[in-house]
DNA sequence: AATATTGCTTGCAATTTACAAGTAAGGCAG
DNA sequence: CTGCCTTACTTGTAAATTGCAAGCAATATT
């Protein structure tokens, strides 16, 4: 855990890959975004299988980053809660075009159907829609009330 | 060169990160884009200074991957032009947002402040100036024919 | 009081990267 | 047409990073 490596430019692109551009950190984040996933055995159990030391220096380096923030658990003081900042919401357009494009491209994706559907009829309203949830402390896709049951809730009533 | 490395997950952030998410293709994929490099010794020459063999490998696996095409050079034939796809025009997106997301957080960053300002005046019409601007073999920042300069005499003819 | 869970750290082998030095094929100047 | 330069790579090796397995301290559960 040094890291006293210098930048290699200061081009935004370049930036942003020094910052969580790695293979393993967007995975954290879709884990906090999608699933809700909040604590260190949550992450590990992510069906890409990362490494717990692997796991152990990303968190660290996205905290220290400030995109995400460590606080012990309430209920269970063993756990810690990581959730993420409003910089780290900020990476959710990020996120959002990057599945996007592979939801074009790859025949194979497990990105629902119905969610694909919302995404392409109103981006940015979708967008504020997942910021808010995540800020709650809600999920795009986990749980009662995850954004995806909560609209799909929303259009079968307007329809 | 062999990745015969099966895919760790359907997810579609995941599909994205193996497909360009190490940490040097997203940089060839900006110069493509913002600087209109398209050849093997001009991406070497970028100030980031990727090694030779890793510009090798990865040029290959983007070319694998369908992302960009490799053309002998008609003027020259000891060159080879590397270009877009209509898969990798449609990356401008996932370019666009890390670039927004780093001019926003990055105190040092070498984004243009009139791009910063045009980019938030209106997004979508930007990314497909993009898009046509890099399909006809121009680029963003590089060049007579820059989208940066023909949209700056848009504004002030305009104005 | 004993056992399980949680969030890590440590050690080591395997993979990947960075750096330096080639090499082959196409231009080009005399 | 001959020697030299440029261009796009490849190869070898040392250094850094990753993946895997095991261990450990603090809290929770029984």
């Amino acid at each position: 855990m040094k890291h006293t490596h210098q930048r290699r430019s200061d081009c935004p692109i370049n930036f942003a890959l020094e910052t969580f551009g790695d293979p393993w950190s967007l995975l954290l984040i879709r884990d906090l975004v999608y699933f809700g996933k909040k604590t260190y055995g949550e992450f590990l159990a992510s069906e890409e299988g990362m490494a717990t030391n692997i796991l152990a220096s990303r968190l660290a380096h996205l905290e220290q980053q400030g995109i995400v923030v460590k606080r012990p658990c309430a209920q269970d003081k063993r756990k810690e809660e990581y959730t993420l900042t409003e910089k780290g919401l900020d990476l959710i357009p990020v996120l959002v075009e990057m599945a996007n494009w592979s939801a074009q491209y790859d025949s194979h994706t497990a990105a629902p159907a119905a969610w694909i559907t919302l995404m392409q009829a109103d981006r940015e309203k979708m967008i504020s829609l997942m910021r808010e949830t995540v800020q709650n402390g809600g999920s795009v896709f986990v749980g009662e009330n995850s954004l995806l049951n909560r609209t799909r809730q929303m259009l079968s009533v307007s329809s």
